[in-house]
DNA sequence: GTCTATAGGACGATAGAC
DNA sequence: GTCTATCGTCCTATAGAC
């Protein structure tokens, strides 16, 4: 197997694995047992444990953010691209994060796992996790701007209802219709909003 | 030093502890350090590492039962006692949770981490945390049933909105004010919510 | 009720062969 | 690129003295 498919085969592995156990309860042997490789041969590849959770954060990231814009018809970038997303409409990138993450529950529930754990100032990701929050909730808000007296304040209503909703949806699956449960609890949060002359449906 | 009060400075430490590190994270050596004992001493009184958690647990479910009761004037019970819950005014008691628990964020934090590793069908505190959220969306949904034309999803949307926004104030406990943001978030939420004509601010 | 001593593993990481 | 072998450290839990 060559080196760049063995990696992602590690980091898919440890993907699911953390969201099993978090990351102080992730062993680099079970990493290992289910490559079908032995300790230091996962180590040869991401440096140290926590090399592996920093290559598994990163490697998300660019696959979601690319996925997030082909999924809303972009021809590229994502959201820490904040040029003209005041043009976008919060709502329909809402839905499109949360019918995307309806798909994968191993992710969501790797972040979430991690996001409580990364409270702790000496977890190896809180800084991630602190600048990841800022990021969302800037670009929330500018595309909020102009249209609600408090973008800043609706931008932390909708990233808190996701996160919450997201908690009760991983708790009971096969009960709760992550989208259909999103689209009913937001839609009276956007039904004020004030749509500008020259909305598009992308940035750029 | 009796056996009651040890029980108790067990139970405390470890509270902050898990909070700093999470289940899988926390090691009884470090229970034993910062309580001035050993291993096995700690063990004597909690049995085993899942015996500490259970206790920790039903310790914090007692007192916070207790605390909120006497914050909203109430001859006794708590959230578990469903009789006549329709005669209390949600808002208020989302009110007096949201101030007492910007008063101990370390529990809070003990609870969002529990709350995602626990999330894992294996994790010994799995089952709490289920049975936990049918509880407190039961009680809820009843506070506001005759209120609202879809009680369970404004319950759905309280809760959601309730753990999303702890988790932006603890990671940022210096910027954000939980109380104050809770009453600007949530005030939209409750602004049709109708009264009953024999409301009264207690049960029983 | 708390101790010492110790069993019996699992952990992350390194060195060096192939 | 993956292995074997190994180091030193940490872990939960038990047995038995005081």
């Amino acid at each position: 197997m060559d080196v760049a498919s063995r990696r992602e085969q590690i980091l898919a592995v440890t993907t699911q694995l953390i969201a099993e156990r978090g990351f102080w309860g992730l062993s680099m042997q079970d990493v290992a047992d289910r490559c079908g490789l032995t300790v230091p041969g996962v180590l040869h590849h991401v440096g140290s444990k926590d090399g592996l959770l920093v290559a598994v954060l990163e490697h998300r990231d660019t696959q979601d953010a690319r996925a997030l814009a082909a999924e809303l018809g972009w021809p590229a970038g994502d959201l820490t691209d904040t040029r003209e997303l005041e043009a976008v409409a919060l709502p329909e990138v809402c839905a499109a994060l949360v019918r995307r993450n309806a798909r994968q529950p191993e992710i969501v529930r790797l972040y979430a796992v991690l996001e409580s754990e990364a409270l702790a100032p000496d977890h190896p990701a809180h800084s991630y996790f602190a600048q990841r929050q800022r990021r969302v909730l800037d670009a929330f808000e500018q595309m909020a701007r102009g249209r609600t007296a408090q973008p800043r304040r609706l931008a932390m209503t909708v990233l808190a209802l996701m996160d919450g909703l997201q908690i009760q949806w991983l708790r009971n699956p096969d009960e709760v219709d992550f989208f259909h449960e999103w689209e009913a609890l937001a839609g009276p949060l956007f039904a004020d909003l004030r749509s500008t002359k020259s909305r598009r449906t992308k940035p750029v």
